[in-house]
DNA sequence: AGTCACCTACCGTCCGTTAGGTAGGCGAAT
DNA sequence: ATTCGCCTACCTAACGGACGGTAGGTGACT
């Protein structure tokens, strides 16, 4: 005798319980990883027996993909939108803006990017096709701004642009296990990290 | 008097059975992380009942601790000894065979260090005491030689000690997600990392 | 005799998954 | 305007299997 509502109706204020699932697993992954999270329960946080879980995936691996699809392509929206924003301006601004942007998704997103990250993790053996493809994408972007940091000699053209790429990834990525709201401040932290690959004095003054 | 087989002398001869367990753990622990990793599986490759691990083992727990700061352990012991080797030496340098040591012993020694990294990512247990008093012992060691860097002004002053410690970890236990022993030569890649947070800037050097 | 290093057999629990049922909203037919 | 069948979104109940862990026995060696 609640105050009962059509699906249409909940979907349009709630979101839809497939949305509340995933919100829920991206919670959970992101805490536990993949093996640690079970259907029981992400099923008692939503609020649902766990076998209802099943009505809108066919299983727990597709959950995750879902999850996981969907946090590495909030960061790469973040990131090629930061570099859009600050198209012409200063290379080192750019890597600047694309760290913070990286950060800000990572950290700000409702737990999707980390739990991507967590349960990338995952030795469940196949990695998704749809999961490669998303990831490689990403990449893809971080490849691009690194050529033309090096074009701009930002960074020295002798240096190994996949070195590079896989050292500033790892170094953000791995923020997922120290980084807490209140001890570090996301621009500060964006801005040491350019500083650290890219500093201002040096190279660029003395050429 | 037959062959003398006592306890002593097969540990000796091929390591013990709580050797050949926690190595074999080591492995299965890097591949598949605490969760994935079970009891029956490590000491089925062991050659044992998994039944015969708790007389070596009191739990599951018990063998991923002693592993995972076994590992650490080493990673620590491999740089302490790289920079006691390198004293008196340019700060550049001893960075730079710091973190080839580092990188050394995370791939090199077998499976430990890595193992304990990938147990450690997931929020299995609450992380042990033992674990965590590794852990900060081996931090120090980084903290002293980025205060050295800095003293000696090849990092900037004026950069966040942690959050080069953070970043600099990180991309190094990152490489635990994409090194592959063929791939890339550990002695060129941390020529490139330590390029890269510490270039020779300023005045050209010879190589 | 006693210890060591292993064994077989089994425990209760939790896992992902499936089968099958049901309350209520819906458009179409009566 | 009511009935009908269908669809949605959940439910209860149970499946086989894998999990970490325990009890107690056994043969080899000291």
């Amino acid at each position: 005798m609640s105050i009962q509502t059509t699906k249409a109706e909940r979907d349009a204020v709630e979101g839809g319980s497939r949305r509340l699932i995933l919100d829920t697993a991206a919670r959970l992954l992101r805490q536990g990883g993949y093996h640690q999270t079970t259907l029981r329960e992400i099923a008692e946080a939503v609020g649902i027996r766990k076998a209802s879980l099943y009505y809108h995936f066919a299983s727990k691996e597709e959950i995750v993909e879902a999850v996981v699809n969907d946090g590495v392509r909030f960061v790469q929206e973040a990131v090629v939108a930061a570099l859009q924003a600050s198209e012409g301006a200063e290379p080192r601004v750019r890597l600047e803006s694309a760290i913070h942007a990286h950060l800000t998704a990572l950290h700000g997103h409702g737990d999707y990017t980390s739990a991507s990250i967590k349960a990338f993790a995952f030795g469940a053996m196949p990695v998704p096709d749809s999961v490669r493809r998303v990831r490689r994408a990403y990449e893809d972007v971080w490849r691009l701004l690194i050529a033309e940091l090096q074009a701009a000699d930002v960074i020295a053209i002798e240096r190994s642009p996949e070195a590079l790429r896989l050292f500033l990834l790892g170094a953000l990525n791995g923020s997922t296990d120290w980084y807490r709201p209140g001890r570090f401040d996301i621009p500060a932290l964006a801005r040491e990290f350019a500083a650290l690959i890219a500093p201002r004095a040096g190279r660029a003054m003395s050429d």
